[in-house]
DNA sequence: AACAATAATAGTAACGATTACTGTGATTAA
DNA sequence: TTAATCACAGTAATCGTTACTATTATTGTT
């Protein structure tokens, strides 16, 4: 396995990942990190997108409806889809909940399980609130 | 919204969707129907697959390698990614379980839950056979 | 500080999955 | 049987993603 080298695009895509909430796509990182370097390339975001996922500083979110998502928080976690905007958002089951399914999904199975990722559908808040008033 | 109108090709697909277990992606059931339908385009058959979907005849599963697979069992339940092998498999809780999940996010969520959907990640019982060999 | 080795980049082409378009054929209700 | 319209096959176009190539940046070594 090659040795890594720092590069200041993969740490701008880290940065970005790191502060914001909103599980961008891949083009949606591209169009922010772009701000900083004005001619990255959209085929260097997808490296590095794949890259931290792939050494674990990233995840991957797919959904039933588009591109994939791009999560920086690694720690185990769930995730809430709204049918009527689309926005994804974070959804946290306490750490007890999340190992319970695990173990009751192993009871009815014959292979072994090492981790889950929930989707919950439904309506986010703002749209409950748009649609009442 | 326009009324449905019956088709044979639709009614393959739907039958080939009821009768297997594999959570075929498009192409796989495109495959399978041009068996019975030989000149059967691809097109129809992800309209069809789109169509089910909407309708609530089938579902659609993404996962995070590659492209959607189709599920002809509607009720609420869970899926199995095999790292290994790449199998999608089906994994059932109760009934009890699954409304728990529900529940319990959506004492920590400020919206309204509908359902969700869980994908387990590990190693099927033939990989685990395979490897011990 | 300069060098050599090599990883990472920008830019572009290619790819696979999915959707859109168009003219023709099948289904439906009258 | 007809008229309306939905669905089809075939094909082109689109979208998200990956692969390729020549150039640039980083790193460890003198």
């Amino acid at each position: 396995m090659a040795a890594l080298k720092y590069s200041r695009q993969r740490e701008s895509i880290k940065h970005f990942l790191a502060e914001t909430k909103d599980h961008p796509t891949a083009d949606a990182v591209y169009l922010h990190v772009k701000k900083e370097f004005p001619n990255i390339s959209l085929g260097t975001v997808y490296r590095n997108l794949n890259l931290l996922t792939d050494i674990g500083e990233a995840v991957k979110i797919a959904t039933p409806d588009g591109g994939d998502r791009f999560d920086g928080r690694v720690e185990p976690h769930n995730h809430f889809l709204c049918k009527k905007c689309g926005r994804l958002l974070d959804l946290d089951l306490d750490m007890r909940s999340l190992e319970e399914v695990n173990q009751l999904a192993a009871e009815n199975f014959d292979g072994i399980i090492e981790s889950s990722s929930t989707l919950f559908y439904g309506e986010c808040s703002d749209c409950i609130k748009k649609s009442s008033q």
